[in-house]
DNA sequence: TCTAACGCGTGACAAACATCACAAATGTCA
DNA sequence: TGACATTTGTGATGTTTGTCACGCGTTAGA
């Protein structure tokens, strides 16, 4: 299990045994059920995940109790209400599991003492934050230049497990749009 | 003016003379008059900016020459590109000014050798990506939760400035709407 | 194995929004 | 100042999407 966290990690930078034993200590593995919460709205002290395996949405309620996918993350994947994360504040959103999962978790107190014991962990971890913002601004385009079904479409074609793996009311959920319309768009 | 850039890096570390220059010569200092492009759709080689005065678009042109806006950026920001910046690959959006404007630009090779050669640099260019990352997160949010009209209160209540220094045509564009439809929510 | 919950499609209708067309007001610049 | 482009509002109309309602097959759990 630790072995995966490790492969991840040496995609980008290379670690000596001593060194990866330093950064696991930062992290605690843990095991989900489905439908388990990894953070749930309200929440103080949220953690950040790597994917080992499993599914997990990442949600945002609103005032209605309308549940809204702001993403899906998977195997080898980082998540969390990074806004919480980051900013040390309550979450916002809601992290939930569609499969069983298991995860690396990592506390913002431990994010920046490993950044500090361990210089080439700070450049591994600025390249994911560099990732994650792409990924975002990818997703904001979609939403400024795409209709739903362009979007369907996009979809289907970058990330075709999902499809097999997610039901269709959490797609349209993600694509921001209604059950139905999805349902039409897709028939 | 490199005092500007200094302030803005000294809210989060803290530096010397001897590294500010080491940091400045990183950077070159440039002055774009309005509706001149800091980046070019197609563009190679795409910098990223820090932006000591004035005002800027991030726009994507969709294959109807449609113009979407990504984002606006303004004083004391930072902004690319950052698809193509990181991936260093061609720019599939432009950043035009809407004011005159001056900022501060750094190479994707100048970068990476910022954060090599000055540790405290990458840790402060890490909480910036974050940022960035947050920030992207809450645009999202907002077209996965909220009308058209909700969008346009959220940012007449976040960035009011804006609607001094931008015409409607433009805020539309941000916002995802068309121009009639944003004239009819603020009438 | 029985039953309730869930997933999914679909019809009918309403609301939101885009598009096209036009006119008035304002800004730009030689 | 005059000519021209830009910005903005607004009416008419069509398209897209949401909402509500319903049925039916599948799944999960006691």
């Amino acid at each position: 299990m630790h072995q995966k966290l490790r492969e991840h990690i040496e995609k980008v930078i290379t670690l000596t045994d001593d060194e990866f034993s330093l950064v696991l200590s930062h992290f605690h593995f843990r095991s989900f059920k489905k439908k388990e919460f990894l953070i749930s709205k309200g929440d103080s002290n949220v953690d950040c995940y790597y994917i080992v395996s499993g599914l997990l949405k990442l949600i945002y309620d609103d005032e209605n109790a309308n549940e809204h996918i702001v993403s899906f993350s998977m195997e080898d994947w980082w998540e969390s209400d990074f806004i919480a994360f980051f900013t040390n504040t309550h979450a916002t959103m809601s992290l939930q599991c569609i499969e069983d999962t298991d995860v690396f978790c990592i506390s913002i107190e431990n994010y920046q003492k490993l950044c500090d014991s361990l210089q080439k962990m700070e450049h591994f971890l600025l390249k994911k934050s560099n990732s994650g913002h792409i990924a975002s601004q990818r997703r904001i385009l979609s939403f400024l230049t795409s209709s739903a079904k362009e979007r369907y479409d996009l979809l289907l074609k970058q990330h075709p497990s999902l499809f097999q793996r997610v039901n269709k009311t959490m797609l349209a959920s993600y694509l921001g749009v209604s059950r139905e319309t999805l349902s039409r768009l897709s028939s």
